[in-house]
DNA sequence: TATGAATGAGTATTCATTCAT
DNA sequence: GATGAATGAATACTCATTCAT
């Protein structure tokens, strides 16, 4: 009677909702994870927190695991985006790369950071570790890549490629563990002394030109 | 008649015997979690390993939670006796957190590499929890102070001490993640490259006269 | 069509229905705990007699000793509404304390009455041992406090009400021993030679004037 | 050199020395099973009392079943030997009685009346259960023995001596549940309160003429 | 005589998952 | 869309018992 909105959109109210808790779901689950750690949480918890029952979570998600599965993507996603948009940019190496480690410590302050990070692969069914590590190399390439072309526009020094990536993606990784009981820096600022290091080194600089911002 | 040990050593032979086997049994315990993680790891898989029975492992440790904290705490140990070694030295603050690093991969590196890193405190009584915590906080605070000591007698950059020990023991845990299945390099080697990237930093050095190991 | 029931009945049907399985489940350990000792009973067994599987019973219960303290309870409470009744009533003290009895040997002769008196208090955790012990004195206590009553109103004779109480306690809980494999009397049978006993003593009574069931 | 006792008596001692330890473990079995019942008793508890190892029981014991039957047998034996006494004196079935009771309650309230008592023939294998209700019925014949004395002699009133019987063993054995925590009265007080009730029961007598201990 | 070491058997408890309603 | 009910599988931990020494 007083609803205007066309059958149509009620169904497509109906998908939008459904989606809505989908994603609520999948929230509470990377809370929890990151909260307890993945086998110290149970559905029971989850379901709690959304005051559902724990037979309605399978009506959204297909597993525990896939649970885990898409916590994973979901942070994961934000940097893949972001290599993507580094991929487009028309800058120097150095600075695409610089550009990547702001949207990387995003990511990883966020709720989804620690299933990235932590989540053990062992949890995961073949498949889907397997598309997780598909995942996470691209990420690792895309690094090695803008590090690559560094060196190659003169805007990054010799080094070696792999390992940087190595260095790099752990120190940013890391940061899932300490950010939460240690959240006195907003990420920005994160990635900016993180960037200072990593572009400068300790060591020090002659006359201090060169800096991850001045340029 | 044809026993030529002393009494003595037969007592001492069983007392070291039982040491052995424990650490055997921890030793085991260790690879396994790294291969298994610590939730997937039964206490079967472990007696497996060593050809004994389930209950055998319960004479050597008190707890399967035990059994991570005893490797948390062999691992970190290395670490530790590596920091009070950096303190002794009489170098300058860089090269003896330069020094530290290479300890610190070592160890990473070690089989117990995986449980110093990997291991959640959420697995752990808040007891055991604690004193990993202190432990953990030991190395921090080492590592801050070395470069503290750097900044001071000038072979280190101004810089955030915190955020530099974050990101280099970020990216030192990280080794842990990727050296099993990406071997290539050894521990030392490993070091050197981390050692060059953090101490010149990412940006071409005009001249490359300062380098980690040139001084 | 053919459901007549109401569909408020089919809520209240599921809360019975739970309710009388969960009783069932009560009925079931109080009769294997009865049978077997509390130790010497699995879960499996009380699972196998209710032709369900064991973490069916975690359902309706949450521990192998609440499982214990409802069997406690379930016992003793009829006891202790028999106590206050007993206490209503406005007979003579004796009178009183007779009612009590019988109603007592029912409780004792009931698939409860094995739980209610073999069950140890070492089998329980403290705080549900506290309060199995609370009801008990009350009963004791009530007992005491009827037989003071008899002394002064003179329906019975001088005597330490604390012993007196122990002793007729006693043989009333003992009975709980001997009733199943010797059942040839009735719980009211029982009750009566008690109460005979107790009252009129073993020593021959003058001219046999007074009698449990006489006045 | 300075054992003037000859071979033999050392041989001697050494199976006096070994009975005598036998006995402190029958004893410390004991009094374990009290405190935490039998079940929540490891050996290894019991062990510990007497400081030496677990296997170092089943020198002295078969098994653990076989302590709990020593136990029972130790407390029983006294109430056995305190029978062959009632049957050879030379007083009125009452007298007997009376005797037999104050017997009983020193039995019960030693460190072996728990087991005589708590102890479930659940826990013991079909053979020895099979020995100690031998055991117990001895002595439940010998009662009802006496009383039907007393009735023939005039001494006992009319009763049935079966329940009877049933009534005053439960009062006593009960007394091994109460007299940990409540032993205000020695052995000999609550023998005499309990004769003073069974003998006079609880109705007032005419005149007080008879009483337990008067005649 | 006593013990260190080892084990087999047993058990309470948890939890992801399913399914009829 | 959601839930009550049920289950199979897995697992940490205990303990009586054995045996070589």
């Amino acid at each position: 009677m007083s609803k205007p909105t066309s059958p149509w959109s009620v169904a497509g109210d109906r998908v939008r909702q459904r989606e809505l808790k989908r994603d609520a779901v999948i929230l509470a689950a990377a809370r929890a994870f990151r909260e307890r750690g993945f086998h110290n949480t149970s559905l029971d918890d989850i379901a709690a927190v959304l005051h559902v029952t724990k037979p309605t979570l399978y009506y959204y998600v297909l597993n525990k695991e896939q649970m885990l599965f898409e916590c994973f993507r979901e942070g994961l996603n934000r940097i893949v985006r972001a290599c993507g948009e580094a991929r487009d940019a028309s800058s120097s190496g150095r600075e695409r790369l610089v550009e990547l480690v702001c949207r990387y410590v995003e990511a990883i302050t966020s709720d989804f950071g620690w299933c990235m990070v932590r989540a053990e692969d062992q949890d995961l069914s073949p498949a889907m570790s397997a598309r997780i590590k598909r995942l996470k190399s691209e990420i690792d390439q895309e690094m090695r890549s803008l590090i690559r072309q560094g060196i190659a526009d003169g805007s990054i020094g010799a080094c070696d490629p792999k390992m940087t990536t190595f260095a790099l993606a752990g120190a940013l990784n890391w940061i899932a563990h300490w950010y939460r009981d240690d959240a006195s820096l907003s990420a920005a600022q994160i990635a900016e002394r993180f960037v200072e290091l990593f572009v400068n080194g300790l060591a020090p600089r002659p006359d201090g030109v060169i800096s991850g911002k001045s340029t």
